[in-house]
DNA sequence: CCCATTCGGTTTTTT
DNA sequence: ACCGAATGGG
């Protein structure tokens, strides 16, 4: 198994001598590196599988990582092996040990909607922009470390002494829910860890070996988690590549790659530098393109695959052309080579920019899949089940309280939860606490009293019945009582009461599912909802173009890629200054570097924007590719340019001159 | 006091 | 084409 390893990688694979930075090129083989890893330490070295831990960016990354390890195990049992995201390892060690931390085990968690929530009603704002701020910025108070004590001394301004006092309020509403934001499911693992010894010591002797993928994306306060575990023993291996660091708005930052080696003198670096997955010309184009950043470490990618097509510039009239043309062109692709639609992506700077092509696919019967977009789990149909499943096990979170007993509406409305609200402030209990006190009897109108007391015991009766029967009957047994199925055709159209009704029966079957085959409680698989954003290899497409985020495309590969929507403002994205520029360049590269035999990349001239046109510039990315390599295919029909009247004029023409100078 | 419909203004990336 | 606030009917 190792022989089909090459120099680098086999080094990679067995080096144990101390901690390990894996410095791994776009399409070099990391995550083989990663699981022949797993397998050797397993079948070599004598490591149980329950003492290693495997940390992926992605839930989805951890399940293929988890298959892959396992095939190669065969016989061997993998039990027990940690594959996961930092945030569900951190969710698990934290029901583990909530109750040092003064959590029950069945705390909340808070996906991004439900802190929105909570911080527009603490700054007692609707500007969008302004929740936005506070909420990054409380998460990066909390990522580095400032309690909101620390944060309010800190404050230059009244601005930030506000924001700091909204921090405060906000992490004691968390506390009063018993609810945890995601920045928390890192972060209160790591202060558990400084407070308690014995914890650490605990998980330490529980986790031997770490290895971390993506490490480039990783923020300070996850490579904290990551050093505290380690311990003394320091035995880890992480990979990352700071060419595709592309989540720093997010906290993450390059630096912690230094500081891996400002804080283990004895860090091996190793670099992983022959690409495997694209041809010479896509990898010199993206080469080329990423060298106009500072660079951290330098690294020469190089492959021996043979030198390919030209890569395709296409410049689209607008956005609705740019969608037919992408489509068509892959559809002339696919019928000409014969290949699968499965071979074909389409990535994009922003979800919304999906919905052309979305169309144009339907429209022409070709079958897709989208990743990242919203989310199955962000659907409204899901999340009111959840609301419920929610409060079932934890009845203080007050958000699942509210969209449980709004939905079905059921005569609770605004009034009578303000009134609840009040009433639960002033006794500083949940609304479920506060429903059953005297004094919401007086306060209330007979009526609505009689409906809130009715599904709090309601409510209360699955709970005792969580425990004991099993997850599938009590989620029928739920829906059944909630009458759901009847309420969406209701209150929807019927097609969409349709889509939704199976939306609702493909996620009980899959929490049913899931829920027997990991022998997980119905708390611990609402909690695990929270965390992952699309069901696993359900009922897919088996020959299916993607359509993806160029953010969701890390880790993936297609033969065949078109990135769309290739324009000022869009990528880069508006309003970046020159730290986020590179970011934005780095994520260019990741969807340049996804592709194998051929790339197109479009831009539109102009782009509707609610009702009117917008004119467009294509990306100054396209000046920083080397023009011998690129092929020009502007207009509507590909080698006839139409060119429409107006905008763009200028770098079309540039674009056009690059025809000449075709390569070959 | 609740709820459905209409109108108006919008869109980064994700655990 | 999609969500959220205003508005009027029940």
């Amino acid at each position: 198994m190792l022989n089909k390893l090459n120099p680098a990688q086999r080094e990679a694979v067995t080096y144990l001598d101390g901690p390990l930075l894996v410095l791994a090129g776009a399409g070099s083989g990391k995550t083989r590196v990663i699981t022949q890893k797993i397998v050797h330490l397993v079948e070599r070295c004598g490591y149980a599988p329950r003492n290693i831990a495997a940390i992926t960016f992605t839930n989805k990354a951890a399940s293929e990582m988890r298959e892959r390890v396992g095939t190669l195990l065969q016989g061997k049992d993998a039990k027990g092996l940690v594959v996961s995201t930092f945030h569900s390892l951190g969710m698990n060690i934290l029901r583990a040990e909530a109750k040092l931390l003064g959590y029950k085990p069945q705390f909340s968690i808070f996906d991004s909607g439900d802190t929105w929530k909570i911080i527009g009603e603490l700054a007692n704002s609707g500007d969008k922009q302004e929740i936005r701020d506070i909420q990054t910025q409380i998460s990066n108070w909390k990522s580095a470390f400032i309690a909101p004590q620390q944060a309010a001394e800190n404050a230059g301004n009244d601005e930030e002494k506000v924001r700091a006092r909204i921090y405060a309020r906000y992490q004691e509403t968390l506390r009063a829910y018993q609810a945890v934001d995601f920045d928390d499911l890192i972060h209160l693992p790591v202060v558990l860890f400084k407070e308690h010894p014995d914890a650490l010591f605990r998980w330490q002797n529980r986790l031997h070996y770490l290895l971390i993928d993506e490490y480039q994306d990783t923020n300070d306060c996850q490579y904290q988690l990551t050093r505290l575990l380690a311990g003394h023993r320091a035995a880890f291996t992480a990979v990352g590549d700071d060419d595709q660091a592309i989540y720093a708005w997010r906290g993450a930052s390059i630096e912690n790659l230094h500081n891996l080696r400002n804080d283990y003198a004895k860090l091996r670096v190793i670099k992983l530098e022959q690409n495997y997955r694209s041809s010479q010309r896509i990898l010199k184009v993206a080469n080329r393109l990423i060298n106009h950043n500072t660079k951290v470490f330098e690294k020469n990618l190089w492959s021996d695959h043979g030198i390919g097509d030209p890569v395709r510039i296409y410049a689209a009239r607008d956005d609705e052309h740019e969608a037919e043309s992408v489509v068509m062109k892959l559809m002339a692709h696919k019928f000409e080579h014969r290949t699968r639609f499965a071979d074909y992506a389409i990535l994009y700077r922003s979800n919304h920019l999906s919905r052309a092509f979305e169309e144009q696919l339907r429209a022409q019967r070709v079958p897709y899949t989208v990743s990242g977009g919203t989310s199955f789990f962000e659907r409204a149909e899901i999340k009111d089940i959840t609301a419920y499943l929610r409060l079932i096990a934890n009845p203080d979170d007050d958000p699942a309280f509210i969209r449980a007993i709004t939905t079905p509406k059921r005569g609770i409305g605004n009034t009578t939860l303000e009134k609840l609200g009040s009433h639960a402030g002033a006794r500083h209990v949940s609304l479920f606490e506060a429903a059953f006190e005297i004094e919401m009897e007086q306060q209330l109108p007979p009526r609505q009293h009689e409906d809130l007391l009715l599904f709090c015991n309601f409510i209360n009766r699955l709970q005792e019945r969580a425990d004991k029967d099993p997850c599938g009957e009590l989620l029928d047994e739920l829906l059944r009582a909630i009458n759901y199925e009847a309420w969406l055709y209701d209150t929807h159209e019927p097609r969409q009461a349709d889509t939704k009704w199976e939306n609702v029966q493909e996620f009980t079957g899959w929490l049913k599912r899931k829920a027997e085959a990991d022998e997980k409680s119905l708390v611990a698989m609402v909690q695990t909802i929270a965390l992952i954003n699309m069901l696993e290899g359900k009922d897919e497409e088996p020959d299916a173009v993607s359509l993806s985020t160029l953010h969701a495309a890390k880790g993936l590969e297609f033969p065949h890629v078109f990135i769309v929507g290739a324009e000022e403002d869009i990528l880069p994205f508006r309003d970046s200054d020159e730290k986020q520029i590179e970011e934005e360049r780095r994520l260019m590269y990741v969807g340049i570097t996804r592709a194998e035999r051929s790339l197109q990349i479009s831009y539109c001239n102009r782009r509707k924007r609610g009702k009117d046109w917008m004119a467009c510039e294509p990306s100054r990315f396209l000046e920083e590719m080397p023009e011998g390599e690129l092929v020009y295919a502007g207009g509507h029909k590909e080698a006839a340019p139409t060119l429409s009247k107006g905008e763009g004029m200028d770098k079309l023409a540039r674009l056009k001159a690059m025809l000449n100078k075709e390569p070959g």
